[in-house]
DNA sequence: GTGGTCTAGACCACC
DNA sequence: GTGGTCTAGACCACA
């Protein structure tokens, strides 16, 4: 896995965790992988793994069963998606509104650029 | 000044640099406080606005003149129009657009949003 | 390790790095010593070294692993060589010239010079 | 005039000085321009050129008559030449000879682009 | 007055 | 352990 240098690793393995429930390819009650396993995989230090396990554990969006391993929680889901929907509100967007106007950009341009994102996504998923 | 956590204090500035530019408040060949003047009147320390100067030199935004001071530089509008879009199209944008999918936003919605707030900023500007 | 008065210290310490590389003691990939180690063996301050480490980095000449350290990059030996060479022929070489002509100095003579070095230098290597 | 940055403003008139004397254009004896006037000229502080000419007092380059002005002084052509050939062995050169090793640049490339210059000089003097 | 460099040391987030 | 930021303050060269 490749990580960018502008957010804490730990926080991209959080991301990257969300994504996987809001995609429903991690269902509640599902065994995520162990600290060990993901840390070998992406390639990066089991305490960073840990501390983003840690992190969703605090959200609610996974536990902790001793001994075996992580799940995501019952509700997930929702947790999830109303974690991520704050941070976006609250964070992002204002921020992102600021720098639109900032620098002149048109939001129909956005638009465009959007929907030629999906559009090529689709095509992927049809391979 | 205020000064969020998120970001460190001389890249803020940068920011609030950028943004005089681009307001057309700091126009080219205009000079910009001295450190030690900025550095006071925001409270920090000089070697933070050193810093944040330096920045804006590699970019071409800001140059020198020995012994005299900053002074915005020729292209300046230009240039800071160029750094920021790169770094809004390169960084912020993607990661937008990933969780505006991810959260399944509405785009349209997004647009009202932003409308809603240009026409509330052009009544402040009325006032 | 000495220092001239001439040069920033920490561009000295650029120089020492650009040299390692272009003389192939560190390999691309290759971790480089942490920014308190060097500061200790080469009694300076960490801060100091810090900066030697972030100009190095704009010149993507060297990367750093978060947590872990610097390591010198993958193209590092182009970049070295590229960089350097741009600082040379804009620099240095065209005062060169300039002082070549203005004090009426010979380049064969130059170039006589040039090799007796090189062949005191291989004699000096074969010891 | 146009001043690079990496060199004090001061000891680029010095250099400036040297050039006129070497190339015969100042000769001894000869009256050359008042602190005020070169100032001006050239767009510089008066407190710059002032510390430029004492520079070249100190190295007998130029005399002060008091109340009239500076002068080429007698040996001038002989102590400038003393002067930068000293500082061109002494420190240019043996950096130059690193650098050419360092970044494998041959030294017959350099003669060629050396020649070059002198060719296309001589046509702007012929203009 | 201007900027620039360096030190010493604290504190932080991250791995 | 790693790097990164910031402060406080000294000292310097330069205009």
């Amino acid at each position: 896995m490749k990580f960018h240098n502008k957010e804490a690793i730990y926080l991209q393995i959080v991301e990257m965790v969300c994504e996987k429930i809001l995609t429903r390819q991690w269902g509640a009650g599902e065994k995520i992988p162990s600290v060990r396993e993901l840390a070998v995989s992406i390639e990066v230090n089991p305490n960073t793994v840990l501390r983003a396990y840690g992190f969703l554990q605090e959200k609610e969006i996974v536990q902790i069963k001793r001994g075996v391993g992580y799940f995501v929680s019952k509700g997930a889901f929702g947790a999830t998606l109303a974690f991520m929907k704050t941070k976006f509100l609250e964070n992002d967007l204002p921020l992102f509104f600021r720098s639109i106007r900032l620098l002149g950009i048109d939001f129909d341009d956005l638009q465009a650029r959007f929907e030629l994102l999906e559009e090529s996504d689709e095509r992927n998923e049809n391979k």
